[in-house]
DNA sequence: ATCAATGCAAATAATTTGCAAAAAG
DNA sequence: CTTTTTGCAAATTATTTGCATTGAT
């Protein structure tokens, strides 16, 4: 069923354009970067209309809202596949890698018993130099995602 | 030394003020808050003061810039000690309790290191629920920080 | 005296919102 | 037909910035 059915919402050529967005990358994007890529498929996608799907997507679980301490969000639509993935980014060129681990999820889940608490959700951020950086000093390229 | 002279920056009151007022808690606080603290050390202290000394203090590494997710910053004024550590945060009344964990650490490292990048910062967050929370269902104070 | 630092008020920029028009069901 | 959704433009809000003045050295 549609995920926008299943919130008894209706399913609008924009909506399903940015929806088909969303599920047609695997990478990290912003609302503008959505909003253009949405208007490939439909110019009538609105800016107001990318900000009002956003949050059906992040509730549904199916997108993960991310803060990079930019002025701007990052979305990843990776999310759903991947609940617990964490991301190290390059201070230089801002390359994200993604990455999982078992072993960080049962010491995470462990310590947050003890502490009295249940774990809902977690977010592990690493900020560091990818190998360019280190060798040259500088990243070429600078990527987005 | 002063950090502020060891950046050969002045030291006015009313950076005395706010650097006064940062040292002087270990609440996370908003730049909001500190202003309205700074200010009950030295009136003249003003916003636009506040937001050009706070970068002054992240870059020295004497306070951590944090997101919450939220649409303002938090700055967490015991980060100089402890620079490593993580943050669990309650879903309901944001109580927010801080650990460290070894074990994870060099894992992070370990990781990253097998991913060709070297690390720089971390941050961990958690969301969950407290005590309270899971116990009755509604936490009764929403306390910040 | 010199130049950095201040307060104020205006600017910025991502995100949100009110509203009349358009489209879904 | 009724109700939701849309685009537009205006509003919001944390943070930043230009500038004339003040204060540290």
């Amino acid at each position: 069923m549609h995920f926008l059915a299943h919130k008894n919402l209706r399913i609008t050529s924009q909506r399903q354009a940015i929806v088909d967005t969303v599920f047609g990358t695997d990478k990290h994007f912003t609302a503008e970067q959505l909003l253009e890529w949405s208007r490939q498929r439909d110019k009538s996608v609105s800016r107001a209309t990318v900000y009002r799907t956003l949050p059906l997507l992040t509730e549904s679980g199916l997108v993960r809202e991310m803060d990079f301490g930019k002025d701007y969000k990052f979305y990843d639509p990776n999310y759903a596949e991947h609940p617990n993935h964490n991301h190290i980014i390059c201070n230089d060129c801002e390359k994200i890698v993604e990455f999982e681990s078992d072993k960080i999820e049962k010491l995470e889940t462990e310590i947050t018993r003890q502490l009295g608490f249940s774990i809902k959700t977690q977010r592990l951020q690493i900020t560091g130099s990818c190998e360019e950086l280190k060798k040259l000093g500088a990243c070429k390229k600078k990527s987005g995602c």
